[in-house]
DNA sequence: TCCATCCGTTCGGCTTGACGAACACAGGTC
DNA sequence: GACCTGTGTTCGTCAAGCCGAACGGATGGA
């Protein structure tokens, strides 16, 4: 979340239209905007209006946020225990990280493995973060500390990460895959 | 992705601001805008510029895109069966559909049950896009199709979507969670 | 009641973004 | 060579965003 967005915006813009192959004019005529404010924009003088930058993005058929936020990466695999274990501070659970929320990105994703016992109970973290949870194999408890679900194999739930949440398991060997989703 | 994003802009400028229980007044200053200009952006007159709208962001402790995109829900539960299954062209694997990219997120949710005997081989859909997945049961071949990894429970893969991939159970009752990420 | 202090809104001014036209340049075609 | 059509750039003009100040309203003491 740099201050200036003006030169990623820049960038940003130049790197859509070279790949959908357009040309400056076209583009420029397509999103209804004058030529020569894209050029400008481009060449990262100007601060556009939100409207002039939704109009080029609809243009370009890129979500509008793919014009103000930093761009992104192959193949990866993670074999089972091998990844980074972020926490395990009792011995009931250990949550291994996959993927971290490159900039670019806007998740997080771990491959948590439970025993029962203890309740993983977080406390809110980043405001307007989501958590999605989906189970692998046993069954745990899981949702808002103050209207918890039951879950089973294949069951997905989502809530609002940055409410008090909790996660226990209900059987040994429980697994589940978490999305740490961050619009904040 | 409305064409009219200012009054979108304006409701979410007023929930944040809600939400952190500043006034108008205190908002505008911490941002350096004048407290006229947010008053009009809050009553959706006005077009903002990128530069101001970035700054109310930065006041608001939000990301620019939580401000220029919908909202967003609750707690959900799909249980396991529930969803809307998406594809099954073959009898050989079913996808269902836990979260769907709404427009602010950027990653759609599937629970993959998977049979052996026919590859699931998918074509490169949207470019820039990233797959995620996480064997959660079973044991199949995932990756790209010129060269595929044999997974098992727990293991994890990223590949870019945008280029022909695969993935094909290696035992009965196979089942995995696919995460597609769109940065386009 | 009066005054003080906050809230959010509405009012002229200055500044600046957006526009269209004119511009310089490159690559074809005759 | 002259000519046209495309590229992206740089100008001057106009509209609109942004600003500060002045405003009406609500609350809370003294």
């Amino acid at each position: 979340m740099s201050n200036a967005p003006l030169a990623l915006i820049a960038a940003n813009l130049r790197r859509e239209r070279d790949r959908t192959g357009l040309s400056l004019t076209e583009v420029a005529k397509k999103a209804g905007v004058a030529k020569s404010t894209l050029s400008q924009l481009e060449s990262g003088s100007g601060n556009p209006s939100v409207e002039t930058l939704w109009a080029l993005a609809v243009a370009l058929g890129v979500p509008f946020s793919r014009l103000v936020e930093p761009a992104v990466p192959r193949v990866q695999v993670i074999r089972a225990g091998e990844g980074p274990v972020i926490h395990s501070e009792q011995a009931h659970y250990s949550a291994t990280l996959l993927a971290a929320c490159r900039p670019g990105t806007k998740h997080d994703l771990y491959w948590l493995a439970l025993e029962p016992g203890g309740a993983r109970e977080s406390l809110p973290h980043v405001p307007g973060s989501t958590e999605h949870m989906i189970v692998a194999t046993g069954r745990c408890l899981a949702g808002l500390v103050d209207d918890p679900v039951e879950l089973g194999p294949g069951d997905y739930i989502v809530y609002p990460g940055d409410a008090p949440h909790i996660c226990k398991a209900l059987e040994p060997g429980t697994t589940a895959v978490l999305v740490m989703e961050h619009t904040a």
